[in-house]
DNA sequence: AACGCTTACGTGAGTCGTAATAATC
DNA sequence: GATTATTACGACTCACGTAAGCGTT
């Protein structure tokens, strides 16, 4: 059986049309996105791609894989979002922690925002030291937090300078389930069951 | 994003309608199968299962994440079906390999069969020191092995004795793409890019 | 020299199996 | 007591990032 993240990949590829425009968008290396190509058609038999000098074609084998891979790719998106329509924010407390200066910026919108959308739900903001954010997502003292681009990952660093940057990382560890871009260095992290419901305003980048 | 595999799981739990059940017909044991179903839960944010003393029950979540599931597998089966007839035995050599007993049983008529079904392809039959099949399969040495069922993997041993005993394990490991059942100890075991082309003969339990 | 893909190597995350525990019939 | 699900723990596999190598423009 294929892996959906080596899919994910296999799309990333043929769109940019080279190894190391897919691993910017997303967020990985060079040697990554040719290991995972490499090792798909280790597995299949099959070139999917031609090695070109400036870059990699599609075969014609890969075309189809391509093609494939997309609806798998779309249908798994659709089970994730109806599976989070049953996750109700009709009732509850939903403990929010950010780094200080956002507290004073990007928090209080995102509140005000929250309050209209979800009127049952009421929130605390949680202090949380420097870089325990993560941990605290991951023991469940927090439900969302607004965390800086190195503390959420180095390489979205490095990832930033390189245009599009801000795009979300779409291989999340174990430890959540998902996180967002607000800014180039304000990110969302939300524990699993809260998602994306808490979208950044229209005056963060995206 | 979720995991191929965890859907697997998924879909078998809800066909047996226990944890122990799937795990017996994945060729799992009963903890792994229910961290799967955890953790997907977790992921999710939504409980799939309910738990009952007799078993597990799929809760309304549960019905809808199995449908599209079942989808989704199809799909990836498609595709891999696909891409996998792109790889021409039109011509060619194949190095094969067999344990003693199985190099006077099952592999004569194997090789007649193969001859019948892929008049241009060659064979060769490669003597491979007892215990060294899987390690030349992934090393190249050899392009298909018939090996036995501990050989193979420990646990099918156990398993063989809870019918249906001889199910194709899905999840292969990066070594070798996939094998197949000819008999309870007898399995074959494939490089990648030959895959399922050689089937065992119907003298063979299926 | 610059750009892009590949390979080698050490490290960290994730999953498995075994064993022990709890709960239900 | 038998069956089933959960938790703890050690071991192993896999994938990543860093660094070095190779070919093309």
């Amino acid at each position: 059986m294929l892996d959906i993240w080596t899919l994910r990949v296999l799309v990333e590829v043929a769109d940019q049309g080279s190894f190391s425009g897919a691993a910017s968008k997303l967020s990985m290396t060079q040697p990554a996105v040719s290991r995972q190509i490499a090792g798909m058609e280790r597995r299949v038999g099959v070139s999917l791609f031609r090695r070109v000098p400036r870059g990699v074609h599609l075969t014609t084998a890969g075309e189809v894989a391509v093609g494939q891979a997309r609806e798998i790719l779309a249908r798994m998106q659709a089970l994730e979002a109806r599976l989070g329509s049953f996750t109700d924010l009709e009732t509850g407390h939903l403990r929010l922690s950010a780094f200080p200066s956002a507290n004073t910026s990007f928090m209080p919108d995102a509140i005000r925002r929250m309050n209209e959308a979800y009127p049952g739900v009421t929130q605390s903001l949680v202090r949380i030291e420097p870089g325990e954010a993560l941990s605290a997502i991951r023991d469940g003292t927090v439900d969302l937090g607004l965390v800086t681009a190195w503390e959420l990952h180095p390489n979205l660093v490095a990832a930033k300078y390189s245009p599009p940057a801000w795009t979300i990382r779409s291989r999340p560890s174990k430890a959540w389930s998902s996180f967002r871009c607000w800014t180039k260095n304000c990110w969302s992290v939300c524990r699993p069951g809260i998602d994306s419901r808490i979208s950044p305003g229209s005056d963060c980048a995206s």
